[in-house]
DNA sequence: GTCAATTCACATGAAAGAGACCACGGTCTAGTG
DNA sequence: CTAGACCGTGGTCTCTTTCATGTGAATTGACGA
């Protein structure tokens, strides 16, 4: 035992790595340049430019598929227009400061909600909130001294704003927006991010035209520019040569399949590179892309199952069940009674049939299933529901919630 | 045969509740001088 | 006299329930050709 274990850390030694710098890998990288988003930099450049001059800037809405360089592209905005500013500042003797605040609305627990966004702004700014038990209008009058204190544009990016709206409803924008003429001395300009274009349809009118006094799209990349990417960040973070003709192709190829989405490549690339360095290969080859592939998917379902409460479990298990014995599509009442069932048997209270079929909505969104409302004419509407996760990770997922349920 | 009404089996919305968490301010208690 | 313990009130947050309303096409049934 000793042996193996003592043989597998020698041989871990002595096997050449494959990572240089894993680090350029990572989605939260920025790069010194961005490639293929000249453009749309340029363009944001020209809107926010105001800031430099003390000047509030229009607000901004970027709207594009994931994986397309917008959160990247408005962080490195966001470093670039600060530095200029604090080197103008210094240069020019100006009177007022530049701030760049960036929160990712969808983070659980820290900007989710209208308090809590609020709240995160404050704390941005020194103050500190707790994190529940003052009225929401407390914290706006907190941040609103925060911030007023001295002369200063704040340039608010809001990423993925879409997930706040459709849970909070869209009076954040507009208070945020209304702040600026309660402010004497300082200014706010938001920036929102959001990848699905068609949240804003609800929104109330003014608030939309708001919110996208200019708007900015951006365009999947396509695979020769992920290829370009991929090149780039491999370069930097692999050692040379190590890399297999047609890996990255591969890589580029699966994300351009989906959309273009360059982080998923650059996620595919890191992972695989990892398994490759985990089986003390001194070379990338394509087998381990396909592996990659397999484990992101896996890792996917397995966390959303871990942290979901225990109710998304039972209906999970529902669904795996009734999938098992039945081929084709499930409809959303076979679900509800094989739930009911399991619940009894695990002791579970059930839940209506109104949450079981939000769960299962957001079961949806998240990808482990397939569901589409049909309409069956005489005998009534409802969800055709298949599973969207390979077989073997669902044997695997089954067998960890049926110890769950237990 | 045609066309509008009906009907089913849920979907979808809105509102409100339960229970957990927490801040704040007031009151009570015990320790201190 | 003062610090800390202990309420009660009022706030947020998440998960749920309750009640109400919406929905799209297969089916039905009246109607006219």
């Amino acid at each position: 035992m000793k042996d193996e274990i003592d043989e597998f850390f020698e041989t871990y030694l002595d096997s050449k790595p494959i990572f240089k710098n894993k680090q350029y890998l990572q989605a939260n990288y920025i790069p010194n340049s961005i490639l293929h988003r000249e453009n749309e930099i340029k363009q944001m450049a020209k809107i926010l430019a105001p800031a430099l001059k003390g000047d509030k800037p229009s607000n901004l809405f970027i709207y594009g598929k994931t994986g397309t360089g917008k959160t990247l592209s408005a962080m490195y905005f966001a470093k670039k227009l600060t530095e200029t500013a604090n080197k103008n500042k210094e240069m020019r003797n100006l009177d007022f400061n530049v701030k760049v605040i960036y929160l990712n609305c969808k983070l659980k627990r820290i900007a989710d909600t209208e308090y809590r966004l609020v709240a995160q702004l404050a704390r941005e700014f020194g103050k500190d909130i707790p994190a529940t038990g003052l009225p929401t209008d407390e914290v706006y009058k907190i941040f609103n001294q925060a911030i007023d204190c001295e002369k200063q544009i704040i340039i608010l990016i809001l990423d993925e704003i879409d997930q706040l709206i459709k849970k909070t409803g869209d009076e954040i924008i507009y208070s945020l927006t209304r702040m600026n003429s309660d402010l004497k001395k300082a200014q706010i300009s938001i920036i929102g991010i959001s990848n699905d274009l068609m949240f804003t349809d609800h929104m109330d009118p003014r608030v939309k035209s708001s919110l996208s006094e200019e708007e900015l799209m951006f365009p999947p990349y396509n695979a020769v520019q992920i290829q370009q990417i991929l090149r780039n960040r491999a370069d930097l973070a692999f050692v040379e040569n190590v890399i297999e003709n047609g890996v990255i192709e591969k890589c580029s190829a699966l994300a351009a399949r989906e959309h273009g989405d360059a982080r998923r490549a650059l996620e595919l690339l890191r992972v695989a590179g990892e398994l490759s360095e985990r089986e003390n290969s001194d070379k990338l080859t394509i087998k381990y892309v396909d592996e990659a592939e397999n484990k992101i998917e896996r890792d996917r379902v397995f966390d959303i199952v871990g942290t979901q409460p225990k109710q998304f479990q039972a209906v999970l298990f529902s669904i795996l069940v009734s999938s098992k014995n039945k081929k084709g599509y499930i409809l959303t009442g076979e679900i509800y009674s094989c739930y009911k069932e399991i619940c009894n048997n695990a002791g579970l209270r059930p839940l209506t049939q109104r949450r079981v079929s939000d769960i299962l909505a957001e079961l949806d969104m998240l990808g482990i299933i397939n569901a589409k409302i049909t309409s069956k004419g005489r005998y009534g509407r409802t969800r055709e529901i298949s599973l969207a996760i390979p077989s073997n990770t669902t044997k695997k997922v089954m067998k960890t919630l049926k110890e769950k349920l237990e």
